[in-house]
DNA sequence: TGATTATACGACACATTGTAAATTTAGTCT
DNA sequence: AGACTAAATTTACAATGTGTCGTATAATCA
């Protein structure tokens, strides 16, 4: 693989960095409408080129970023769930384990999520949390309370998945006025109030 | 009021009329990052010197854009609660027409709303919806059985308003696939499951 | 009809973008 | 340590986009 030489080339690593810091910083500042590469590159203290080394424009940084994003949570989901058996308290557990690693890393996170113009950050949590969601009714199978009370699987998967990220990013917004442990409590009453 | 030549003189209709249409024409084609004034004016058959008569820049066109897209449905759903008080029944009709009202002009709210890269109008909309839940839970009154399970007003409130705009936005991107009716059934059934 | 004003047009200074050299600097390897 | 490799810098360039001038034209309204 030529991804080891990027992955531990301390040159590369210290750039991207760099970016990614600057970015932050820049995103508490002002839209991300009006962030440019001249002044990201300004901020970050290297040159405008370099940038150009590493991404192609700023909507492939932020894809980079937000795969990234979903590449760390995705180990901390892994790592909560190596015990294999899928039910409700592992589930628990997975999202308390989730927001225990958001909460760890506020500051980078409640930036990128709840900043308004940079959906992609909220829509790749969203695609993971649905996943989440499926794998966790298909286990349920059909003989579920909610599909027997006439919600639609799909629907109900929209529903979960969207108040999930959303609650997030409002707990986040809010200066994270619960712990991750107890939030994660109230997901599972929500969840599962049928 | 000065407003009133704004909202009669049919050059400036026109205008803002070709403007807005050339942008959802745009925004199916292209990310919002690529939209840029040239070319939006080019799109609208107009001068590129007139957009700046009309609007500040892209995010201020925005901006404007989803007041008018709040000031119509709010007359939706004020027209729904126009004679009545404010229970269940209604609550559900008022949602009925809302969804009833973005199913006749899905064109529209399906690009400005399930584009990624335009988060204000589901902001803004997020916004309204929020009002209306909280209004409704504020009729409810504490003996509510959500509230005596344990669950936070306020993160049920982020849940539900959240869940009910995801919602909306899925089915706007996989084509409605219920009926608006059938969806604010489906609504009921999930805001009530307790 | 005459006054008003939205729009068109051409032009301007300036910022941003993306790319292409050549060069310097820092990290890696033997 | 010295040689090799590649990241980062530097400078330069054309192309595009931005926001704002006058001034002229044409549609609207009283």
């Amino acid at each position: 693989m030529n991804n080891k030489k990027q992955d531990t080339d301390p040159r590369i690593l210290r750039t991207r960095q760099l970016i990614r810091d600057a970015f932050v910083e820049l995103l508490q500042e002002r839209d991300v409408e009006k962030i440019s590469v001249n002044r990201l590159a300004e901020r970050a203290t290297i040159n405008r080129v370099t940038f150009y080394l590493h991404y192609r424009d700023i909507p492939d940084m932020l894809e980079k970023m937000a795969d990234n994003m979903i590449e760390d949570i995705s180990i901390v989901l892994d790592q909560s769930t190596e015990s294999q058996r899928s039910d409700e308290e592992t589930n628990w557990r997975s999202m308390e384990n989730v927001l225990k690693y958001i909460a760890e890393n506020a500051n980078f996170y409640k930036t990128i999520l709840s900043s308004r113009r940079v959906p992609i950050f909220r829509d790749r949590l969203l695609m993971l949390l649905t996943d989440k969601i499926v794998s966790a009714l298909e286990n349920k199978g059909s003989e579920s309370n909610i599909i027997k009370a006439g919600i639609k699987k799909d629907v109900l998967i929209w529903y979960d998945s969207a108040a999930l990220i959303g609650t997030i990013v409002a707990w986040l917004q809010n200066d994270m006025p619960y712990t991750p442990s107890f939030l994660a409590k109230q997901f599972s009453l929500l969840h599962h109030r049928v």
